[in-house]
RNA sequence: GGCCCCUUAGUCUAGUGGUUAGGACGUCGGCCUCUCACGCCGAAAGCAUGGGUUCAAGUCCCGUAGGGGUCACCA
């Protein structure tokens, strides 16, 4: 087997979407599994809607997820340029190679003519197809023209993918379809052509909304004279409602769920069981993707993207990253959030009992507030728990604390514990006063957790004012 | 509408002719417990449909229905 040659090559007209995420990473992955090359190329060729920008943030998102690319933008290679604007010489010559040959033909019919056309085709409700109206005209230099490929006349067109297996195309529903703009720019399926042709791709996985592209492709291979690659064509991911997933179902690009606090390797890890799986599990380091991943086991039938379960693959990265690790990814999110956080020993402890109660980083970063903060006392928790009743036991809690020099868990234990079972009280009696003095609400991490990342002189002070609050 | 593709619980999936149809998310119930969460245990929930082929079909074939893709001097 050779080793594969493979390319994303998204077009820069926005973020890098979840869906071009996915293709992006079923390719890298196939690439590194492989022992091949991943190429990134940037088809740029509808000026329309290509910005500059838009390649930013597409790399930016591929770097944020980890593909890097052994060939293309800012890394270069032998086979650039890789941005197809910059090609532009390469695809004309590719063009007048076949109008020479009398594969391809100057055709000067104009946009109207061609729409009035298809117009009267929709009216006889007949399908449409390019008459060929041009088809034998001499090339005429002096004309502004496109350039159309002369398509063999009803040859069904037949190829294996990868993925979906064999694949007919019929003759009779192939075209002559413009190739080179009258401006000299080339349309999709001959720029990506020649392109995968020059950079020696010999595997083509892309979004399954191609598969109808392959049978024209294959026939330009054929006439350039190369050999056809392979083709793998991956599901699409839709939304809820089934349809195609957009904006409208919420977030789409990645760029945003890093916003939300999704972990690279969550994000990564979700999308590659969308279409593919590994037995039973469901939890992968991306060394064990690499040695797992075959192109040829991923499923043919598009997946519903669920949010829930992203969220639910985020905790559990979560959870497996070490305090200090994830308190250094969780940093810039409370930053965000007004805290004056900051690498040490607290912003560990926070992420250590943090990790399992919450799904994301945002959420890590913003339901510790009272632990950066003074509390904002519930009214609710406050009329239950901060009762006069409560206040020899606070007033207890708080003694016991000042008078212990170096409070850990342990000490901790024994005096909410000695406390409780000397006045015949269940734990949670003492606990939940302390715990509303102390973080403003019911909900916490356990108690003596609060305590230590507090600190003591913190913990006095806001059991202090808790005593004031009652009094 | 033409052409192409797809069809296992609400969702992601395992399953390559003989399984009590397995796992996961979500949902519901219980246990654990200082609250929340985590964890653990358990439950409900599925082969779109109609015909074939076969001793035997979720698995193979055909039809139907549903869904998706695509029909540009977009990609």
């Amino acid at each position: 087997m050779t080793t594969p040659r493979l390319r994303f090559a998204p077009s820069p007209t926005g973020t890098l979407h979840i869906g071009g995420a996915r293709t992006a990473l079923f390719n890298w992955l196939w690439a590194r599994h492989a022992g091949g090359t991943f190429i990134l190329r940037i088809e740029d060729t509808d000026r329309e809607r290509s910005t500059g920008e838009a390649v930013q943030a597409i790399l930016d998102g591929l770097r944020w997820l980890g593909l890097d690319w052994d060939e293309g933008p800012e890394v270069g290679g032998p086979h650039g340029p890789y941005f197809q604007m910059q090609r532009l010489d390469l695809y004309r010559e590719y063009a007048h190679r076949l109008v020479g040959q009398g594969k391809a033909y100057g055709c000067t019919c104009t946009r109207e003519e061609l729409d009035a056309q298809r117009e009267q085709a929709r009216a006889e409700k007949r399908q449409y197809l390019y008459p060929g109206t041009c088809r034998d005209k001499p090339w005429d230099p002096s004309r502004r023209q496109v350039i159309r490929f002369k398509v063999p006349k009803l040859r069904e067109v037949t190829f294996t993918d990868l993925v979906k297996g064999p694949l007919t195309r019929p003759g009779s529903t192939l075209q002559d379809e413009v190739i080179l703009r009258s401006d000299g720019v080339p349309l999709y399926n001959f720029g990506a052509v020649v392109d995968d042709v020059t950079m020696k791709v010999n595997l083509v996985a892309r979004g399954d909304d191609h598969v109808n592209n392959t049978a024209f492709q294959i026939l330009i291979y054929e006439a350039l004279g190369y050999p056809v690659p392979a083709f793998a064509h991956l599901p699409m991911i839709l939304g809820a409602d089934k349809a195609r997933l957009s904006k409208r179902h919420g977030a789409t690009s990645v760029t945003a769920y890093r916003d939300m606090g999704f972990l690279p390797e969550a994000v990564v890890n979700y999308l590659v069981r969308l279409g593919w799986s590994h037995g039973d599990q469901e939890i992968f380091t991306r060394e064990e993707l690499v040695r797992f991943f075959d192109l040829a086991k991923v499923g043919a039938t598009a997946s519903v993207f669920n949010p829930e379960k992203m969220a639910w693959v985020n905790h559990m990265w979560l959870k497996s990253l070490s305090p200090d690790e994830l308190a250094r990814r969780a940093l810039p999110y409370f930053l965000a959030a007004g805290l004056p956080a900051e690498l040490g020993p607290k912003l560990t402890s926070v992420a250590r009992v943090g990790a399992e109660r919450s799904k994301t980083l945002v959420e890590l970063a913003t339901q510790f507030r009272y632990l950066f903060e003074p509390p904002v006392v519930d009214p609710k928790a406050r009329a239950k728990f901060l009762t006069p009743e409560a206040r020899p036991l606070l007033q207890a809690v708080r003694d016991g604390i000042a008078a212990t020099a170096d409070p850990d868990a342990a000490s901790l234990e024994k005096l909410l514990g000695d406390l409780a079972a000397s006045r015949g009280l269940a734990l949670g009696k003492v606990a939940q006063p302390v715990r509303v003095a102390l973080t403003g609400g019911t909900a916490s991490p356990g108690i003596y957790d609060v305590i230590l990342i507090l600190g003591k002189a913190e913990a006095l002070a806001r059991l202090d004012a808790a005593l004031t609050l009652i009094a």
